[in-house]
DNA sequence: GACATTTTTTGACGGTTCGTCAAAAATTGG
DNA sequence: CCAATTTTTGACGAACCGTCAAAAAATGTC
């Protein structure tokens, strides 16, 4: 286990050095302006060498796509943490996400480029399937707070509603949302300022059209962003 | 005007046909299947041909996710005709849109390679606006029927909110759901099976959670879905 | 430390796509 | 029919891809 010849740490530590280097190149110049010859350039670094590691730069991508997913799954985990009623826990949730799209607004352009079928199709199913994996596990947390909503009466799902169709609305809704702001000079053409606010309150107004308590209409959940933002996010940007 | 000499003419027809075949060759191999040099080959002329109608295979994609949007548009716009209160209406509209992301599967597929910054970048301002004006149309109608059912006091918008915040909600629900629902794993191993219900059901609640009356709790809409698409929509699949 | 063996790196190579542009072909108008 | 104009052509240089035999480096054995 422990027992890594120098040699093996090196290509380790290369790994890390590939990726913070393509990051860097996809921040700047786009999917497009991502070449294995550009990383193996700026590396130092033979192209054959980079190939050692991934297949191509299609599965580099994923791999930053599967990074970024994990700085939210850890954002998420300590939003869950916050105390009070499951909707304010939720709230919280909805802090980190805001937050996470700030910190790391290139998460987004990763993604988009994954959704393209011919260029996911490019990499390997089993990379795929770690973020998959972590794309989970942030709804399995997500799914948790409605299930203990459920359970403490503040959400009464009438017979065919399941909690996962809630952690879907809330996943489209932010999705879509964050999707639109970010891309496209429509938005701005309707006049929409604060994106941020517009995607808390639909958010606001999915949950009460779901019935869970207390209504958005009855208790003022941006104070609740506010104070995850100073108890839990203070070291944030 | 329509002065046009038999060379002109066959001009015009032809950047049809390069779409048609582009469209073809899209749907088959995606976004990297595509190349200047298949479209030319296809269509049995020489490469420097097809650039005299578009610039680069970027644009190609544009033209074609403008073609669909229009489809799109009509397909709204018979909707809107549905005679009802205002929040059948707007069932109506969503009807159409379930209808066309069925009718035209692949124009999904064109708008997550076009929100790709580095992708859209290399198309001419002025064709992406053609795009932004089909949007804004699309929103516009949505929006009438939002102003109509405040005018006539079925939704009652609290101060700070805005027409357009709910036209928003709407688009980032539906945006969100649909593409979430055609790309990627998660969304089966998560056990969804009814993509499209969930869809409506998410918008349901977002304008239950504006007011918008008669709610969906105390009012069938998908008996709506279904009307509307045996008295509007019945020519299509 | 010398040397045989294994592992890693290298970069040249063949192949594909891109976008261009001078020459060739076709069309137009007189 | 011919000169002028418009359109088409495909060869070209450049960029990137992914591969692989040869070179270099690392490892382990005596």
């Amino acid at each position: 286990m422990t027992t890594l010849t120098p040699k093996q740490q090196e290509i380790h530590r290369r790994q890390d050095q590939v990726l913070d280097v393509a990051r860097s190149l996809f921040g700047r110049f786009g999917y497009l302006g991502l070449s294995m010859d550009r990383i193996a350039a700026e590396l130092g670094v033979a192209k054959g060498t980079i190939y050692q590691h991934f297949a191509n730069k299609e599965e580099i991508i994923l791999a930053l796509a599967v990074g970024t997913l994990e700085k939210r799954i850890g954002m998420f985990e300590r939003a869950a943490l916050f105390r009070g009623r499951p909707r304010s826990r939720m709230a919280a949730i909805g802090c980190a996400a805001e937050l996470f799209v700030i910190r790391y607004p290139d998460h987004f352009e990763l993604e988009k480029v994954l959704s393209c079928r011919s260029i996911i199709e490019k990499t390997a199913e089993n990379l795929q399937r770690n973020k998959t994996a972590a794309e989970l596990r942030c709804i399995s947390l997500v799914g948790g707070i409605v299930r203990d909503a459920v359970a403490c009466g503040d959400l009464e799902l009438a017979e065919p509603v399941q909690p996962d169709q809630v952690v879907f609305g809330l996943w489209s809704a932010t999705y879509g949302g964050y999707s639109i702001l970010d891309c496209g000079e429509t938005i701005r053409q309707m006049g929409i300022t604060d994106g941020f606010r517009m995607v808390r309150e639909v958010n606001n107004r999915l949950l009460d059209g779901f019935g869970w308590k207390p209504l958005s209409t009855r208790f003022d959940y941006n104070a609740i962003f506010d104070q995850v933002r100073r108890e839990i996010f203070h070291d944030h940007p």
